[in-house]
DNA sequence: CCTTTTAAGGTCAACATGACCTTAAAATAG
DNA sequence: CTATTTTAAGGTCATGTTGACCTTAAAAGG
């Protein structure tokens, strides 16, 4: 632990990193995009990609920067429709054997991008389904388990009282499109038609762009912008539809 | 900045506080408690209360310990009902003029507490309501008017959604004075009807305790313990509610 | 032309909500 | 004692939302 004696006085000081639960919807699954670590600790293992915060960079910051550095993508602010909210911070004194590191994780939103680039440091990056992840906590690296657990959950939460769930469409999505996702995200399938009557009534969710596609099969979908509402009101509540088996997904 | 090498490399570190909003209802109204700084910087301004992370503690510890120190009372973890939950973390590099200072901040609900013993190092700390300070946000030292801002909006979803505004109220309480909390936070009347058919309606919001408590003047009111529900199903959504004059607090 | 598939929209009973009203149980004034 | 006041508790009813289910629409393919 190191000691900073600039103004604040004898203070131990700590590292801050700051670490992605980048999701997409790929294959009708919710996955996140993992690293392999390069070096110790933890060589070898899987992780959520990170980096330590520098010296003149906000929170913010630092999350879009190595937001930018593992898909290549740009976030929020402009109209990449990319999401990115702060979700908490981890600080347990033995969580990183290198010495005390506090992390500040995010959540990102995406749709579905094209596979990584490899980052800067040349580790590998890929997709990974969720819900293999969940179920064997211990494949991850570091705290990255009960980080990812409580993204998925921050995710789930969103979706029932925001319209952030647009963010994983590329635009211009169908209805079913958006129905697809809240099936991958919370793991259960929807009525097509009452979800189609919420969020079409729903104001400033959707805003119809007057075009259609046309799928392989079936008949055209009519497609949509995301509008500029936030908050989803009413919410679309997964406690009340979970009556219906889960989607198995391919 | 300091620089960290034991383990980590070249590694910038940063000093890692908590600050807490913690709030409770007095008068019918919102108040959190404040400290008025005995050292620079901003010596004699009013701030949240807060403190440096130890090198062996965790950050919920650590928001543990200062709540006591400030409040004399204990923590979530015993029946006491006092509710602490992280808020956020706020990191920007000119946040303290002493330097990179990382602050985790925590918002925590309690019941009309005694007024509260002055800290370890004699700061006096008393109770303000939120409402006069949102208008002045100035008056607060740091960031801490946007942190206040942020825990009073996160305090109002969480009545909307969760149970925890029982944690505002001393047991036994009754529907009436879990009515005035909502009000208070909100700032806004509701209807007295209404709000007793949703919370007591709500599966295990409220557990009656079979006692009867006699106002001042009026009829005897039920009273009630906090069931064992954290969340609140159906919500209570203050949108919808939103048509009724607000309150006027005394 | 008929079937298949997905999109889009309608029906209806059950439930939740907001506005409003009635009754209950205490204290107090007359 | 009775009437009034005050707050608690509960009921009514029109309206809107939800979940379950059904019907129709528009494409492709046999």
């Amino acid at each position: 632990m190191n000691v900073q004696r600039d103004g604040i006085g004898a203070v131990e000081t700590m590292a801050v990193a700051v670490d992605l639960a980048i999701f997409t919807v790929r294959d009708d699954t919710l996955q996140v995009l993992l690293i392999e670590r390069g070096k110790a600790p933890f060589l070898g293992r899987v992780a959520l990609p990170g980096g330590y915060v520098r010296a003149q960079e906000n929170l913010d910051h630092a999350a879009r920067r190595e937001l930018q550095e593992e898909t290549d993508i740009r976030s929020a602010g402009d109209k990449s429709g990319l999401h990115l909210e702060q979700l908490g911070s981890y600080g347990d004194p033995g969580r990183d054997p290198r010495g005390r590191v506090v992390t500040v994780a995010y959540l990102a939103l995406g749709p579905n991008l094209p596979t990584p680039v490899a980052g800067t440091d040349a580790r590998h990056a890929y997709w990974t389904p969720v819900q293999e992840l969940l179920a064997a906590p211990d494949t991850l690296a570091f705290d990255h388990a009960t980080i990812l657990r409580d993204a998925v959950e921050r995710a789930r939460t969103r979706l029932e009282y925001t319209t952030v769930a647009a963010a994983f469409c590329a635009e211009p999505f169908s209805v079913s499109d958006l129905r697809r996702v809240y099936e991958a995200v919370w793991g259960i399938a929807l009525d097509p038609s009452n979800f189609r009557r919420k969020v079409t009534r729903a104001e400033g969710f959707l805003e119809a762009t007057g075009e259609q596609r046309i799928p392989e099969v079936g008949r055209p979908a009519a497609l949509y912008r995301k509008g500029e509402a936030e908050l989803l009101i009413p919410p679309l509540l997964r406690s009340t539809n979970a009556t219906r088996p889960p989607v198995a997904p391919g």
